[in-house]
DNA sequence: GTGACGAATAAGTCTGACTTTTTATGCGAG
DNA sequence: CTCGCATAAAAAGTCAGACTTATTCGTCAC
């Protein structure tokens, strides 16, 4: 599932991108390139190449004389997918869910809304595809076959809104719902409105009714808040 | 204004990173490291941690005996702020200007609507304000101090939300207010309506009304996304 | 046509020397 | 005692060159 994996850089980039993100070096930390070059048996070229990465990301700062500052979380590149995906592995797992959430709960009403206006015929097929999928799937602890559908869905919604920062926001959400039905607690069946919701959803696009789209996620995604206990606006 | 600058790498991602999101090189092209370095005059080293940043960013994907491939637009990571700014130096700096105003768009009266909830004393003091900041400069060509005055007191918003993810998204709403009034068309005075929703959305915050909050908020976005043409939902 | 083997290629890695910038220290002058 | 300047030290930045490794492509045998 990591995507970095490839080469020397990206397995020492998968061990120190989690450790700061996960807050194990406080802000204001000061690590030195030669020390963590020591640390992982790479020569001080990986190491630089690493820590540009990071740099890149907002995590740390390097600079001469002093070495390599770790940033406050409050610098972070927060939607870089590798950061997100580290964040969500890590402590405030919780924290990241949440907010998350609560950025879909923005996203996707207007996404939907986009999408009845801008869907092909291809993409509406596609999502009463995944809702019928969602359906065949809500009974009888077929869960992993629900998530596929459901994360399907999501993507096919944010991808035909034809905004491009939307559609880059399907990781963001496949996650999400990937976490939601893996960690958290979710043994029994999904809820029965739920399903009808995204039925619902994928004949509203159809129908180029952006009006009722948007409504339809607004209540999708407010049950997703409500399942994180976060009070609905 | 540019955030790199430092050292012989930065300046080589600053020309790089821009031919790249500008689509000198259709997705597929093939870069050598070596003949980079070579162009650009720096070492292989220093080529590569350049190449591993703009790999970080799923600008380009670097493969043993292929080179650096360069992706297609779709993979990039948009919401690096490195990236935005690039692209919006660039020549597709329309289309992205209206991405992000839709994003804004979704973005805002959300973050509005928690900022109503969530917000100190001292931020709702800052709204104020920078509302008021508004409205000395809305009149008699003093655009720059308006733009200034603008960009804080959505900021403010946005952070005030409490939210880290729309906190993060205060620099691209700055960039989104600054191209509107210098590239765009804006030699007159701000619309006085706007101002006045300002003035209306800061007390909305204060007096903790979320509902109104998020509402008027839709107003001032919607005014944004008519000055581009985005026909509104 | 297919499969395997081998050669060419470009990235990946390591090493060690050197440069540059920035900070701290310490000395001397006031 | 304090201020300021010069000097030294520390760590990142840069470079050059040699070597390794994975991947692809071409060729040859079957």
């Amino acid at each position: 599932m990591s995507t970095t994996g490839r080469g020397l850089h990206g397995r020492v980039l998968d061990t120190l991108g989690p450790e700061i993100t996960a807050g194990e070096y406080p802000p204001g930390s000061v690590l030195r390139t030669d020390e963590l070059a020591q640390r992982f048996d790479v020569s001080r070229s990986v190491m630089r190449e690493v820590v540009r990465v990071l740099e890149s990301m907002h995590l740390v700062e390097s600079r001469r004389r002093v070495g390599v500052t770790v940033l406050p979380s409050r610098e972070w590149n927060v939607y870089d997918p590798q950061v997100i995906r580290w964040r969500l592995a890590g402590a405030d797992r919780p924290r990241q869910l949440r907010s998350l959430t609560v950025l879909r709960s923005a996203i996707e009403p207007v996404a939907a809304g986009l999408a009845a206006r801008n869907a092909t015929a291809e993409q509406c097929a596609e999502l009463t595809e995944c809702a019928l999928g969602m359906v065949a799937h809500s009974r009888g602890h077929k869960l992993e076959g629900y998530l596929f559908h459901d994360v399907a869905f999501h993507r096919v919604i944010l991808t035909a809104s034809g905004n491009e920062m939307f559609a880059r926001l399907g990781d963001v959400v496949a996650e999400v719902l990937a976490g939601r039905t893996h960690h958290d607690v979710m043994f029994e069946d999904p809820d029965p409105a739920a399903v009808t919701l995204h039925v619902q959803l994928a004949e509203a696009v159809r129908a180029r009714d952006a009006a009722r789209a948007e409504r339809l996620t607004r209540e999708i995604t407010e049950g997703a808040l409500q399942e994180l206990d976060i009070l609905a606006p």
